[in-house]
RNA sequence: UCCCCGGUAGCUCAGCUGGCAGAGCAAGCGGCUGUUAACCGCUGGGUCGUAGGUUCGAGUCCUACCCGGGGAGCCA
């Protein structure tokens, strides 16, 4: 390995030789004198690279470089007189490692985020897609940061499961039973008591529930992993295969998981901001203006938080025709949300204590019996970008629940057990990782986001 | 899943009420003494998403399907 093009250019003066590795964004030849224009994607800028006529591989190696090549580059760190850079790379060797083919799908030019998706296994070589692989990364080791200096403990939830988490959306199935010809039981149904886990098993939709047992346990945990939906979504802001954060803390109140999502929140903004700056400075110019501020904004100033029932107040008395009309005990949908978060407060609004009837079970019923201990953090653009609750803890309390949404006893037996021994208040949330970066970087379709987008119809790379 | 929009060269797109398929960029060749998405000249490059239909004639009109995008629903 030869030095990075970071560790290159973050010097603070010319001097020293170097060895680079990495690939070409442009290649500029005159008579005497070749730019090469080399990214090795440790950083956002490219380095300059200057190679003149008395390298023996002049003519035969340099002048034949193009857009995409990768190189190995041996030189001297000079100060630039060129505007653009201030240390550039006089090369004293050139070496060609790997060649393109004529028809090298990336140019020298804008390409639409559309296309790129078509050649995924070369879109992370492009200014957008480094920036955000590079923005993904930071915030993500943020996360780990934030929740173990604050003493969580990383609890890898099962990507397989048999549960079926509160019905938070469609499962894809696991299962080893033949497609054509599976095996039936005397009523005609498909056995899966013979399939490969003794039941009929799913890819998980949250680590929720068991995070609820780690909680119960070690007081404050998280989880940090992959999950599934297979709802046939269609938008910018839905993928089949996304990471999802859930951290579940016990003895904890619905107002202590409000501040921590909060917290959370702007750590890991603050974070991006400060270990991403010339890729955010990218996107700020290149894919949303403005995207600097309103991240600064949502670092610097206090939540808005306000009850569901105050939220529809609000939107009862904005004179706003909407499409689907507000009344208490709806749910909000997405152009209420919007009006609230990107017209009402213009930054991020947490929205409180929402009727029993249009929430999950295991939300802890409110004194007023009307309303559950369920909060939902908005944020302008995206919408729902944070869920979370206070969880019932209360073994009566919880059974009537599974009554009311017609759940059986029998398939949550552990998570009813939980309530019988040593059960305490807690209370959690979950968060799309995606849709957490989606809205870090201002990019406007998610499937942009993933390095590799899992959406109906689609799973190639 | 529903509604709307789109699919023309490697890429971005133009192509009018049906009448010889185009431009810029990229690629190839040549030129240019330090460029910054370099610049200048020349050359090659097409099953107009697929399958039917209407017509003397379809990129253009009709039908079905496939793929992509935007919005909605579902949700994180």
């Amino acid at each position: 390995m030869g030095d990075s093009v970071r560790s290159v250019l973050s010097r603070s003066e010319a001097g020293g030789s170097v060895t680079l590795e990495g690939w070409l964004r442009t290649a500029r030849h005159g008579k005497e004198v070749s730019f090469l224009a080399l990214s090795d994607g440790s950083c956002f800028a490219p380095i300059q690279v200057v190679a003149n006529p008395e390298l023996d591989e002049f003519e035969s190696v340099v002048r034949s470089l193009g857009n995409g090549c990768a190189v190995r580059v041996e030189g001297e760190v000079v100060a630039s007189p060129g505007k653009g850079q201030s240390l550039e790379v006089h090369a004293t060797r050139v070496e060609l490692v790997g060649g393109v083919e004529d028809d090298y799908p990336l140019q020298k030019k804008r390409h639409g985020f559309e296309y790129l998706r078509t050649i995924a296994h070369l879109r992370p070589r492009t200014n957008t897609f480094g920036a955000v692989l590079r923005v993904r990364n930071v915030a993500a080791r943020a996360i780990h940061e934030f929740f173990q200096e604050r003493g969580f403990v990383w609890l890898h939830s099962p990507i397989v499961t048999l549960s079926d988490a509160e019905g938070a959306g469609q499962m894809f199935r696991v299962t080893q039973l033949p497609a054509d010809d599976p095996p039936r039981t005397e009523d005609g149904a498909v056995d899966f008591g013979q399939d490969f886990f003794g039941a009929e098993a799913h890819l998980t939709v949250s680590g929720q529930l068991e995070a609820e047992i780690g909680a119960l346990a070690l007081s404050k945990v998280y989880t940090f992993g992959p999950t599934f939906r297979a709802e046939d979504s269609n938008t910018s802001r839905h993928l089949a295969e996304f990471w999802m954060v859930e951290p579940e803390m016990a003895f904890c109140d619905l107002a202590g998981d409000m501040d921590l999502a909060e917290e959370f929140l702007k750590h890991t903004l603050a974070a991006v901001l400060e270990g991403c700056a010339d890729d955010m400075e990218f996107f700020e110019q290149r894919v949303s203006k403005g995207i600097l501020e309103t991240l600064q904004h949502v670092v610097d100033s206090p939540f808005e938080r306000l009850s569901y029932t105050e939220a529809v107040e609000i939107l009862e008395k904005s004179g706003r025709e909407f499409e689907y009309p507000v009344r208490w005990g709806v749910d909000l949908q997405s152009e209420h949300e919007r009006y609230l978060t990107e017209e009402h407060v213009k930054r991020p609004i947490v929205v409180r204590d929402y009727p029993r009837e249009i929430k999950a079970f295991y939300m802890y019923l409110n004194d007023d019996e009307k309303t559950v201990g369920a909060m939902d953090v908005l944020v302008p653009k995206i919408g729902e970008i944070v869920g979370g609750s206070q969880r019932e803890h209360r073994l009566e309390v919880l059974r009537t629940r599974l009554a009311d949404h017609g759940l059986s006893e029998e398939q949550y037996w552990w998570y009813l057990d939980l309530r019988r021994h040593g059960s305490a208040p807690h209370a959690g949330f979950g968060l799309g990782f995606e849709r957490l970066v989606q809205f870090m970087t201002g990019m406007a379709n998610i499937r942009d986001i993933a390095p590799f987008p899992r959406v109906p119809g689609n799973a190639e790379f």
